[in-house]
DNA sequence: TTCCTATGATTTACGACGCG
DNA sequence: TCGCGTCGTAAATCATAGGA
């Protein structure tokens, strides 16, 4: 009757950073300033040297840790844009003749 | 909060809803791979030349499809009953 | 038109694995 | 062994679509 089932993908697995219960993982949503800057940083070069990102760490509020994913992720969404999205050049492709 | 977010250059604004049959084919997949909802990458790509949307759309959509699967179980279970069922009087011909 | 929820997309944060 | 890179995804949240 009821086919759907408890498979292990259906549980949680981010539940908390570390320690003890208290659930609920937390997203902070970064603020504006600090996005506009992480993406002037970005402009400038896309990866970040060792020293670079502590000041710009520092300079945000924002933990070592944080700079450096903001990054690959920064990179892997610029990666995404300039592929999923060229279909300018010339969408010819579908010439089978 | 003051949310003041930059409304603007968001291409979130004009998003469309699938058409009904290419949901239909993303929840049939999802419904007959239950176990394991994870398409390979050629999966996605059959999937997003069926539905007539890119692969970044189905791995969307596919991400927002197990999270809310699980975010209620309960009335997720009667939609993957629905789908089985129909798989199985599909079967029976 | 005014809510309100459904839905697609984007944003933080990891885990797994690669490489030097 | 470190330490940072990519890849794929989780989970939360955003922004709008759509319908009562």
């Amino acid at each position: 009757n009821n086919v759907a089932q408890l498979y292990p993908w259906m549980t949680r697995v981010h539940s908390t950073t570390n320690s003890s219960r208290g659930e609920k993982r937390q997203r902070t949503a970064y603020t504006r300033n600090q996005v506009l800057e992480l993406e002037k940083e970005f402009h400038f070069n896309r990866y970040l040297t060792r020293k670079r990102r502590i000041e710009v760490a520092h300079s945000l509020m924002l933990t070592e840790r944080q700079v450096k994913i903001w990054f690959q992720n920064r990179r892997m969404k610029h990666k995404k844009e300039n592929k999923d999205r060229p279909p300018s050049a010339q969408s010819a492709q579908s010439l089978v003749n | 909060v003051m949310v003041l977010r930059s409304r603007f250059l968001d291409a979130r604004r004009k998003r469309r809803n699938f058409s009904k049959q290419a949901t239909e084919i993303l929840n049939e997949y999802f419904y007959s791979h239950l176990a394991n909802p994870y398409p390979s990458e050629e999966a996605k790509e059959d999937l997003a030349r069926q539905c007539q949307i890119t692969v970044s759309q189905v791995s969307n959509w596919f991400g927002n499809k197990r999270i809310r699967y699980k975010k209620n179980i309960a009335k997720a279970q009667e939609e993957a009953n629905m789908y089985a069922a129909k798989k199985a009087h599909a079967a029976s011909f």
